[in-house]
DNA sequence: CTGAAAGCGCTTACAG
DNA sequence: CTGAAAGCGCTTACAG
């Protein structure tokens, strides 16, 4: 590979002035100047060595995403948009996949320091996870989910207690007197505030039975929690999971179990991911704002140090009715 | 951050023994040497820099990954795979998804290479892409698909037209008399074999009806298609898809145009995503080696070097037959 | 077994 | 507007 200083010396200039012409900048080039030096580069095939120009400028142009499951869609499109987002800047976005594994996540954390990204973007698998490292490398980081106050982060999320209760308050507006919470595995900040939304629709509601299970974040745990539930005696008529691939999972167990959706059964997820368009049937969502999550988790990123307090931004989501559920419930707009 | 200059200070020695220690190698060091090192380098949270590291030593051990979509969960299985393969041997894998784009492929393609990766797993969205760049820089290429022998890269693949044909002959064995091969977009070496597979399946059965369409690799696409088909005059008793996620758009599309899977319409996939055993119905589909291959890569990159010859594994794939289809056809074993 | 020093390929003050 | 040079934080022959 040819470097600056091949293409300096073809150029009869100096590395500086090569520097200078592929970063437009700190300094200015004459223009005749610069033709020479494209020349030669373009002579050459010169690319410039990323690694070394890090080290020199303390700025790598990545920003390290950790996801729980990439093969969750919804991490999928969220790593896409942030990565649109991303490119739009200039920045190159590097995914890591926990693998839903903490210990998966702690090595990831390690990696992306000592590959000195300029920030972070986190969706732990953790209710507290250790930014520590982050903290110390002058990283800083965002979460895309509610976090903790003690944490040194900052979060862009929507109100996953609002969600709950919107949702809940959806079920219970179709007249579904026994209502389960598919919550996640461990108990999160997320996890609390979608079991509050969820208990604070049912505490107004009259003579309604709700209870809460649990599953891992996938398709196939939900559904063998789904099916113990729905094989069971004592079933419920709605179902609210906190994910879309958890619900997606109860379709299946419902029709394992020889159930209708949403005839005998009401399912509403969480996420928004597109396949929620193209299951049978349609299924019901919270809609998260992936888009925009992504393009202001980017713009806070670039304009952000890691002494500056942690900002907590909620940003607006979308309850969308569909088949899954029965519609829009009776008497709503 | 503390750096290993900080360190030897500290512990009374050389940068150069500090190397030594965290390499172990290619120096010895003595153990009470060694051990100073070591505890002043937890004294100050000492982090290797790995850009620093990469840039004196050449290698980054990091591994690139480009896949057309890491929305399509074959892709997000397969990187989740590649990088339990890569992080057994201590390498990193950096994952970029072309967004099934070939402008977004090139771009990435353009910043693997600045980021000096060791090497590249490629499942490229083009049908000839353009390897030159690699090539130039030294970083030996490996595709997970077949690949024209014009290239400069290796392929590890299944073989797709003993693939495609085992799958039509499933169908034909079932006695539907009309079967429609659903493509990929793009006429690329994997659709020429595909078709290959199908066309010779079909050759050997009397009065069978058979033709192509195509789609994008993705569920809302192949939707598209599929209810096209599916709903007009003329349509087929089975389709077999070149993909899962094709064919779940297919079993969406079976269900808006009111047709039962698989006593309407016999659906077969391509890839053998984990998501097969939770379709409603379950999908019969060609299972890809996904692990196999993934370890297989990551050892054939370890030692490779860009000007070895290519070489080409074919690895074995698993048909397997599920509801989708109809179950095992009448008088296999 | 260990230290002083060159070098990886850039960027960026410092001079001119 | 441009060049010579220091420096980013490591690794690795070169001496001893």
């Amino acid at each position: 590979m040819a470097t600056a200083r091949d293409v300096a010396r073809r150029a009869g200039t100096s590395t500086a002035v090569v520097s200078y012409v592929f970063n437009d900048g700190p300094r200015g080039v004459a223009p005749a100047t610069r033709q020479k030096v494209l020349d030669a580069a373009a002579e050459l095939g010169y690319r410039p060595n990323a690694l070394a120009r890090s080290l020199s400028s303390g700025r790598t142009h990545s920003i390290g995403l950790i996801v729980p499951d990439i093969c969750n869609p919804y991490f999928a499109e969220l790593a896409r948009a942030i990565e649109d987002a991303a490119g739009v800047r200039g920045n190159l976005l590097l995914i890591a996949d926990s693998a839903l594994s903490a210990e998966q996540e702690r090595r990831h954390t390690r990696s992306l320091v000592e590959r000195q990204v300029d920030s972070v973007v986190l969706v732990s698998v953790c209710d507290e996870p250790d930014l520590g490292e982050f903290f110390e490398a002058g990283i800083p980081v965002v979460a895309l989910h509610p976090i903790s106050d003690r944490e040194r982060a900052s979060s862009i999320t929507i109100d996953y207690e609002a969600a709950a209760q919107r949702a809940t308050e959806h079920l219970l507006a179709h007249g579904y007197g026994s209502i389960v919470l598919l919550n996640g595995p461990v108990e999160s900040t997320g996890a609390r505030q979608h079991r509050a939304g969820f208990d604070r629709a049912v505490a107004g509601a009259e003579g309604v039975r709700a209870w809460t299970i649990r599953s891992e974040i996938s398709r196939h745990d939900a559904a063998e929690s789904a099916y113990t539930l729905l094989s069971g005696t004592d079933r419920p008529r709605a179902v609210y999971c906190t994910t879309d691939e958890q619900a997606f999972g109860v379709l299946y167990a419902a029709h394992r179990a020889g159930l209708t959706v949403p005839d005998d059964l009401a399912v509403v997820g969480f996420d928004g991911t597109r396949n929620c368009l193209v299951s049978i049937p349609a299924l019901t969502t919270v809609q998260q704002p992936t888009e925009a999550m992504a393009r202001r988790v980017v713009e806070i990123l670039a304009g952000r140090t890691v002494n500056d307090d942690p900002v907590h931004e909620v940003l607006g989501f979308e309850f969308v009715a569909r088949a899954s559920s029965g519609g829009p419930a009776p008497g709503s707009a």
